[in-house]
DNA sequence: AGGACGACCAGGACGC
DNA sequence: TGCGTCCTGGTCGTCC
């Protein structure tokens, strides 16, 4: 599922593949999936213009296009965004497909449909329908420790379910909300309230090198997910408890056995050996 | 306020 | 073989 280092490898491959090259003609073979204007919105919005970038905040791609227009797309579960090879037959669950005027093709795939497409004019991109109620980057614009605590503090929840709320910070998802309490040594049912500043310091440092480390492996692919060439991440062969559970946790010198629970009817997934429940702190 | 849960969607795994 | 059921999960909307 695209979650941050997903979206930023799509991203970056990307940026390096159709930066610069004009749209001549864009086929939305799926148009319910285009949340605000119409198919001929975008025809006349992109058809003719050149990408100029590609940015990302959260889990949602921002296409950049030389008219001052942007096309922000989410992935949801099953969405992928590449370049497609010439002469390549168009794949079973193509849904848009931006033709170049040098011929080349990118496709916009979603088996399940329920990624979204949301055409914007450029200046107006932070009042997006997608980008409403998303949060700064976690990895552009992290909190500091201070607000992170402050968040925390005010909120009774568990941390897992914490993590995967957009709104405060965005960008993680089920995967690695999971890899993150793992590598912070953090139960994922720990009461927010009950996390101190120590917990604050590890759950940032956790979060930076998950994130650095699944991008620089080119995200996780366990089924549908593919980078912005088409190939699969290579992340999955580092995860440390997302899907191994009753199997041997791997944290050298430690005996537990991964466990899977769900919280807010997600899988949740963590070695009750290593991974300790901070204590409800008193409250004066 | 905020938590729980269903809907959306389609395919893969599994049981009988 | 073939059908039914469950599970997957990001986000939104509804209800309590």
């Amino acid at each position: 599922m695209p979650e941050l280092p997903e979206v930023e490898t799509v991203r970056r491959d990307l940026c390096r593949h159709v930066c610069g090259r004009t749209i001549a003609r864009v086929r939305m073979l799926r148009e319910d999936m285009l949340i605000a204007g119409g198919p001929s919105e975008v025809e006349q919005a992109i058809e003719g213009a050149a990408i100029t970038d590609v940015g990302r905040r959260g889990k949602a791609l921002i296409l950049r296009f030389s008219s001052s227009y942007s096309l922000i797309v989410h992935f949801r579960m099953t969405g992928k965004l590449y370049p497609l090879a010439t002469g390549a037959k168009l794949p079973a669950h193509a849904r848009t497909v931006f033709e170049f005027d040098d011929g080349g093709r990118l496709v916009h795939e979603d088996v399940r449909r329920l990624g979204t497409l949301e055409l914007i004019p450029s200046e107006g991109e932070n009042c997006a329908l997608t980008l409403t109620n998303i949060g700064p980057d976690i990895f552009e614009e992290p909190p500091s420790a201070e607000e992170l605590a402050d968040a925390l503090e005010r909120r009774k929840c568990a941390v897992k379910p914490f993590l995967l709320d957009q709104t405060r910070m965005s960008g993680i998802g089920n995967i690695y909300a999971c890899e993150i309490l793992a590598r912070a040594c953090i139960r994922p049912d720990t009461p927010c309230d009950a996390l101190g500043a120590s917990h604050v310091t590890r759950l940032l440092a956790s979060t930076r090198e998950v994130l650095v480390e699944a991008i620089q492996a080119r995200g996780t692919t366990i089924s549908d997910y593919r980078t912005g060439t088409g190939g699969p991440g290579g992340f999955q062969h580092q995860l440390r408890v997302y899907g191994r559970a009753d199997e041997p946790c791997l944290v050298d010198g430690c005996d537990g056995t991964i466990r899977r629970i769900v919280q807010g009817q997600r899988s949740t997934y963590f070695c009750p050996v290593c991974q300790k429940r901070a204590r409800r702190r008193r409250r004066r």
